[in-house]
DNA sequence: GAGTGGTCTAGACCACCCG
DNA sequence: GGGTGGTCTAGACCACTCG
């Protein structure tokens, strides 16, 4: 079915046209060639008489309407990531409405690092399978040195009922099915970050050791190759502690060694949560950096 | 002086004017009314020969040198903090360009908090006296309950010389002027933040303990309105330590109890350094909050 | 009602990439 | 050479604010 014919709503159109279609304004870009008709919507306390189709329908200005719904493409995988694409000149032919209008709405897409776009190329899907996107949710560097990423081993991996804490933290009921991944990671050759994870079962079904161990690179790379996941953004509460007897042990210091320790959300499309991670960082060789803008 | 006599290269019509001014572009948007010529630029290997005038010059896009142009007007203090600056049509006709540029321009100063629109006033200088900002470079926050702001109580302040590890980190040399300021932050009556300072004296010139004390607010909002100097990003390293026994005792927390140690260095325009602080949070009620996007 | 930023359009040309 | 995103313009109308 073609996009095209979705409900977009040309605020300005609905207000002025229901005065009189006067000259000024292009107007009317979407009901053209659409199938459904447009949903007139009263924007505000403009004028009069409208009529109203919808009850409490949506309302916001077109490129955020064009911006949802590729949005909507890139979360039921039309496009997936990696790939091109539809340039701007066809999706606003698509969706019946000027370059300008989904260029502002690939614009934000852009900046909230859904898509990339390159020059003479075109606009593609981000992926977390690109070295410039490796450290974006990695933020513990070393103090000399060039950053780089570290060496994982897994030390668990299991399939669980959720606590009542994870379970509220990611939005699931107590009890649910989840994964629960422990590794440890070593930067050349030094343990320095040891983690739990869990990850919704429902979702990461068929997760298993053996694919965690063979696969390089960021796990959130694998989560998006393998099971369709795609993290957006996260949320991070950071603190300091002292190391337990477990994390001692596998961080081969001493008991009471301070760390870091950063309890991570994970979101996906629709900030839907999908990851919770627990972490514990050794901050003797390096450091958390936060630029602050 | 007027600052639309300014050397704008538009770099479009620098290259087509060379072959010849056809119909389409409107082109030569700068020389019109200024009283230096436009300075034409090569911009890459598009066709032959050009009048170039200066050696190794400015080569960007037009918003971008309008958008260095109005940076300078922050910079200079022409408008200050809090304050409104022109509206984008008059910018557009000071500068002899579309208001269109002139509206990406401020899109970008906008998205780096370098300005605030808002609707149906206009453009405003961004100001640390505003509730909005405080929370920007505060990262503490309460485990429950809503973010507030810390009372500060002053320990120190006093003119020292730079030792090298500050100078070195706030770009100045050894030995130089810097005031130290030390203080402890309270949350509801607990001390939680035991934090150090280094200023460059030149530039706070006459900060005493005094003006500290009767200040009420972000020391952000006090170093802009006294000082003239607009702290506009931070670049900060996280790590855990085990309280010492200065801080144990400010903090009044046992010996070797773990706190998370940041350290900050604050840019002002031009990404020059003017202030360095190292803080020791307790993260026992609160966390250092972060967003990964 | 006048002025401001916010949205939308249409059309031109550029820089860049690839076949 | 043809397609893509990037820049720039001109003009319209909207939403909002204030006197």
């Amino acid at each position: 079915m073609n996009p095209a014919s979705s409900n977009l709503t040309n605020n300005a159109t609905a207000a002025s046209g229901a005065v009189s279609p006067t000259a000024g304004a292009p107007a009317t870009p979407v009901a053209a060639a659409a199938s459904t008709p447009v949903t007139a919507v009263a924007s505000s306390n403009t004028t009069t008489a409208m009529p109203v189709a919808s009850a409490a329908p949506t309302f916001s200005p077109l490129y955020q309407q064009i911006k949802a719904l590729i949005t909507q493409s890139l979360q039921s995988g039309e496009w997936k990531p990696g790939e091109l694409i539809p340039s701007e000149v066809e999706l606003a032919g698509r969706f019946k409405v000027s370059q300008g209008t989904v260029r502002k709405a690939i614009d934000e897409l852009a900046a909230e690092n859904l898509v990339m776009r390159r020059q003479g190329k075109g606009t593609f899907v981000s992926t977390h399978h690109e070295a410039r996107a490796h450290f974006r949710f990695l933020r513990l560097v070393p103090d000399e040195g060039v950053p780089h990423y570290p060496e994982s081993k897994f030390i668990e991996v299991k399939r669980v009922r959720a606590p009542a804490d994870v379970a509220r933290l990611m939005d699931l009921k107590s009890g649910d099915a989840v994964i629960f991944i422990k590794r440890v990671q070593y930067f050349d050759g030094v343990p320095t970050i040891v983690e739990e994870l869990w990850l919704p079962g429902l979702i990461f079904k068929g997760l298993t050791a053996e694919r965690l161990v063979e696969y390089k690179g960021p796990m959130y790379g694998l989560f998006e190759t393998e099971f369709g996941t795609r993290m957006i953004r996260a949320s991070e509460q950071i603190r300091a502690v002292c190391a337990d007897a477990g994390a001692a042990q596998l961080l081969n210091i001493d008991l009471g060694t301070p760390l870091l320790s950063s309890e991570r959300v994970s979101f996906t499309y629709g900030d839907k949560p999908v990851e919770l991670r627990r972490g514990l960082y050794l901050t003797s060789r390096h450091h958390y950096q936060n630029e602050l803008s």
